[in-house]
This record gives C-alpha cells, sequence and structure tokens, in this order.
DNA sequence: TTGTAAGCGTTATCAG
DNA sequence: CTGATAACGCTTACAA
C-alpha cells in the first residue's frame, strides 16, 4: 500500500490574523469575529481576554475577507463629474461625514462628464461590491443605466430629480430653479436676459438649467436667439470671456445668467476691468452660492443650493435603503433659494 | 455504524461568478481567471470563447475576492485634512488620474486637521488593505505613525519633504517657500511685514511655512511680534478680517504674507471696500497660485506649488515601489515657483 | 495551453 | 455563550 503525504501548501500571509488574535486569547476565531461585528453575544470577561489580545498584538480585520466572507461591504461608491469643481468637493464632504461615523469608505471616480467613461466607472465600481452606489445627474449612457439598474444595491442619483429615477434620488430641481430667478429677473424689469451655463452634453444639470430659463422667457413672450445662450467650460477666465463676448455682440444686453457662480464672478471681474457697472449698466447672477459669491464687490445675486445637504442625505438612503425603500419615499427634494444682492436690481422670488 | 449524512451548506451567492462563465464557455475557473489577468496565456480560440461568456451573461469580478487571494489590492488609501480646499481637490484630481489609468480605485479620508483622526482613518484603511496610503504631511500622532511604519505597503507622505518620511516623500519644502518668498519681500524694501498663515497645530506645512518666514525676517535683522503673526481658518472671509485687525492695530504696517490664496484675496476685497489701494498702501502677498489670484484686480503676487503634479508622482510612486525604492530616491522635491504680480511691488527671487 | 486542488481570512450555520 | 466546520469567489501551486 502506498501513502501519499501531501504537503499543506501554506502561502506566506501578511500580518497579524483573527486566529493569532483567537489563539492569545485562548478562544476560538468566531468569537474574536463576535467580539468585533455583536459583542453582546459574547460574556464579559470573554471580551476582555480578547480586546487585549487584539489590542497586544495589534490586529486590524481584513476587509476583503469579512466582504466576501459576509457579503456586506464597508465602502460606498461615488461618482462625479469632476472633484475640482468645489460644489462637488462640498458633496463629497456631505457624504464622507455621514459614511464616516456609520464606519464606510469613501470609494471616489471622477467622470470628466464623459458618459462612456461613467459607465466604465461603474463597472469597476460594482467590481469592489460596495454597500451602495451614488452617481451625479439622472443622464448615463445606456450601458451605464443597465450595469445601475441591475445591480442588487443601493443606488442614489444625485442633484437632479427631474426624471423618475433608477433607485433613490436626492437633489433639486435644476429647472425649476433657473426657471424661477429667470422669472425673478424678469419681474424686475429685465428682459433681453443672455444665458450662460456648463456644455450641456452629458451634463442634465447644465442642459435642465438651460431649459427652466427657455421656459420662463419664453412664458414671458421673449424667443432668445442661439447667440443668447452660451456655453463655457467651468473657469473664471471662461466667464470673463464669454462677459466680452456677449458685450460686444449685443448692445442691448441687460443682464445675464450664469449657470454656476464661478463664471459668474469672472464675468464680474471682466466688467471691472472694462468700467461696466454692475448692476447699472448690466445685471448679472450666478448659480451655487459659493462662498465667494457673497463678499464680492458687488456681491452676487444667485441661486444657492445644498450641496452638502445633498451628501448627507444620498449618504442616508443608501445606509437606510430596504429599510425606508418605499416606492413613492425615493425622491427627495431638498429645494434651492434665489439670494438677491448687489449684482442685479432687487429679484423678488416666490409665489 | 452509524452515517452522518452532511449537507452541502450553500450560502445564498450573490450575482454571477467565474466558475459560470467558466460552465458557458466550457473551460474551467482558472482559464477564466488567466483571460481577465494573463490573457497572453490563453489561447486566442479560448480567449473569444470566454470572453463570449463573459459578455453573454454580464460577469464583473468579485474584487474583495480577487484581493484576498492573491493579496494584491486594487486600491489606494489618500488622506487629505479636507477636500474642501482647492489644493487637495488639484491634488487628488491628480492621484486620481494616474490610479485609474491603471486600474486602481481611491479611498479617500478627511481628516479635518486632526492628527487623532488621522490615526483612526488611517487604521480603517488599513483594514481595507490597500496597494498603498497616501498622506499629508509628516505630522502624525505616535499612533499613526507607528501604524504606517509596521504596514508592509507603500507609503507617501505628500505635501512637505522637510524631515525624513517614513517611506516616501514628495513635495515640497514649505519653509524655504516662505523662506523665499519673505526674502523677496524683502529685497524689494518691505520691512514691517505680517504674516497669517492657517492654524498650525496639527499641520506641519502651516508651520514650515511660518518658520521660514520667521527665518527669513530674523536674518534680515527683524523680530516680529507676536501680533504680527496671525492664525485664520481657511475662508475668505477671514482673510478679510485679519487684514482688518492688522491695518487697524498696526498704522507701520507695510505688507502681509497669507499663507493660502484664499486669505489673501479675501484681504485685498476687505482694502477695496476700505479704499486700502494695492500695492500703494500696503503689499499682499498669498501662496498656493490658484486660478483666481491671477484675475483678481489688483492680480496677486503668490507662490505656485506642484499640486496637481504632488498627486500624479504620489500616485506613480506607490505603483512603482519595490521597483525604485531606493534608500535615497525616497524623497522627491518638487519645488516651487514665486510670482510676481500686481498686488505687490515686483519680487525679484532667486539666487 | 489547460486543469485540479488547496488556500486566502473571515463569517454563516449548526451543534453543544 | 462558545465552538467546529464549511463556505464566500477567486488565485496560487503544481500537474498534465
Amino acid at each position: 500500500m502506498k501513502t501519499v503525504t501531501r504537503h499543506r501548501k501554506k502561502r506566506p500571509s501578511g500580518g497579524v490574523q483573527i486566529r493569532d488574535v483567537a489563539r492569545l486569547a485562548g478562544v476560538s476565531a468566531i468569537t474574536v469575529s463576535r467580539h468585533l461585528n455583536e459583542p453582546e453575544k459574547v460574556a464579559e470577561k470573554t471580551r476582555a481576554k480578547v480586546a487585549a489580545a487584539i489590542n497586544e498584538i495589534g490586529y486590524i480585520p481584513n476587509m476583503a475577507a469579512r466582504t466576501l466572507s459576509s457579503n456586506k461591504a464597508s465602502v460606498v461608491g461615488v461618482i462625479v463629474p469632476t472633484i475640482t469643481n468645489s460644489i462637488f468637493a462640498d458633496f463629497i464632504a456631505g457624504l464622507s461625514d455621514v459614511l464616516e461615523e456609520q464606519g464606510y469608505k469613501l470609494l471616489i471616480s471622477c467622470s470628466g462628464y464623459s458618459l462612456e467613461r461613467e459607465a466604465a466607472l461603474i463597472e469597476t465600481l460594482i467590481a469592489q461590491r460596495p454597500a451602495g452606489i451614488i452617481v451625479t445627474g439622472q443622464a448615463h449612457s445606456e450601458r451605464g443605466r443597465g450595469l445601475l439598474q441591475r445591480v442588487r444595491i443601493p443606488v442614489v442619483e444625485a442633484w437632479e430629480i427631474g426624471s423618475a429615477p433608477i433607485d433613490i434620488g436626492v437633489g433639486f430641481s435644476n429647472f425649476n430653479a433657473c426657471y424661477e430667478m429667470t422669472r425673478g429677473l424678469l419681474a424686475s424689469g429685465y428682459r433681453n436676459i443672455a444665458f450662460a451655463s456648463a456644455p450641456i452634453a452629458a451634463n442634465d444639470r447644465a442642459m435642465g438649467r438651460r431649459q427652466g430659463y427657455l421656459a420662463a422667457m419664453r412664458e414671458a413672450g421673449l424667443s432668445p436667439e442661439l447667440s443668447w445662450i452660451r456655453e463655457a467650460e467651468f473657469s473664471f477666465g471662461r466667464g470673463a470671456e464669454v462677459m466680452g463676448e456677449l458685450v460686444d455682440s449685443h448692445p442691448n444686453l441687460e443682464a445675464v445668467f450664469y449657470a454656476n457662480d464661478i463664471l459668474a464672478i469672472g464675468a464680474l471681474i471682466e466688467c471691472q476691468r472694462r468700467g461696466i457697472r454692475i448692476p447699472d449698466d448690466i445685471g448679472i447672477c450666478g448659480f451655487d452660492d459659493v462662498e465667494l459669491a457673497a463678499i464680492t464687490i458687488p456681491s452676487l445675486t444667485t441661486v444657492r443650493i445644498p450641496r452638502y445637504e445633498i451628501g448627507r442625505r444620498a449618504a442616508e438612503m443608501v445606509m437606510s435603503a430596504g429599510t425606508t425603500n418605499g416606492p413613492d419615499g425615493n425622491v427627495i427634494d431638498l429645494g434651492f433659494e434665489i439670494i438677491s444682492r448687489a449684482s442685479t436690481v432687487p429679484i423678488f422670488s416666490g409665489p
């Protein structure tokens, strides 16, 4: 008879494991696991021993193993167009504050305003098996949308709630916000109002804002020509350039509505440079209400949006999904606020 | 004799697995794994079958399992004080661009300028078993430092290279940058120069900047009293307030060196409000060279630092660690540049 | 070039 | 309240 002796193929292991803690504490691995995850199910005395052992050898759990074994993730993924725009930084701060409190980590990706790229990022995000996914806007490529629909975890679409969300929507209506601001400008006497936003391709928020402006203008019997509607990359410099172009080509220009404050502040600076008086010669308003908008000279009329709060609520929805996830409670409108300041004549808004 | 029949305890599984792909393609799981990780080791025909199967059932790999099995992570962790400060947003953009290109995901945490919090975040980060860790600065709590020293993955300390790094340092000397700028101000004739920075507790970059200023001043035979040295939270508003305080209490004030542009621009606005002429009455300079600094009126003299590049290089160092990780090549000085603009008299710097 | 078996570090399950 | 065992989905080691 032949005896085959097989060597245990022990692969080189990294650091301290749960069984090392168990051995030291004189208990089994599962008890250590319980101590970590359901301490109330472990006797006081055992708990003390385990805690001492963990502390002594500096054990740090392996989340990859935990995720695999329990099928419960400790990370949440978020995709924003860019982290460089401060509104998304504030948004992420909101997410981060809630998630870290709950012991989750945040996996951040930037799509660069490309829907194709977004879809690729969604896929690599799903590969990480996160507890939830938070994306920006409701516009996705077909593939991206398909992935989000099939994935079996909470999906939050943040920043735009115009359409029905795939799963959960948290944000405000970009259309309504710009519609209201434009109505305010019209009510204050402005007629020849130009509009500039970020490029609208792959950006449903910018698109919604433009549509809101157009709807209010048309309602007032005005039909802005194409030359009154601009797209500009997000920067002070581009805001300044657009202002110059508009002033040069439209002598009858009365106001410009910039769909973000950075463009608007660039415009403010360009006017100061050219000696154009704001609001006497031309009214300017922005969107976002960044810190700077309140202290420029003149201060900037704008739309305040709850950037940080959108992050918080989005994170909370991911955490509580399954609990509150009724077919009705899946859209959270956090609203907006018209902030009338010195860069326009006073704006009266509301019903 | 008693026969014990054990049921296979099959736990409910989530989605599509590698074995489903294998079955469909008529190969073994390991072949699918190879197709994904080392495609050159799989025959052309097999590859096609596997690719078709993956596509057909929409297989997305499980990174938790891959990480556990291969002991190779697909995420990198970074800890910054806050994501709201645009310099860290640019830094993260640099990290992100390199890492995503390499197929890695970025795990971001914010310490809120607390070293205790940083240590806690380092621990939860290590729990994720990332491929590397990138932290801000070289100042850490004892516990945080211990964790970083013991962890067996690349550790990059970014933004300050004053001391010997734990593993790898990428950034510039905050001391030198402020020393040079202060020398420039002195060489241009300013003597009564005030200095304001972010709070220096738990912030070795701010501390280094202040020390650089002090060293240059002392070298010039000047010993600024405490009232000339300020700390202010990062905001336009605080910059404006500090400017007001300095002007009110120091009639002989000639210049203010703000250790970040946001404070400096707040000061610029306060001066415009008060009718203080810049640079005629007082010189103002900043630090960081944010976009706005170039277009304020007057434009802001400042120190340009390679924020995005620091991110890129930090990421590259994490990726290549082990390859290039000699005892000498572990500090990368990306330098800085004095940018003389209109908010001071011209600054001549350099040797 | 492909396949088999074992193992990665943890937790679910069931037994005591 | 505690423990033994199998399983999570993938990759390494080794074999064919």
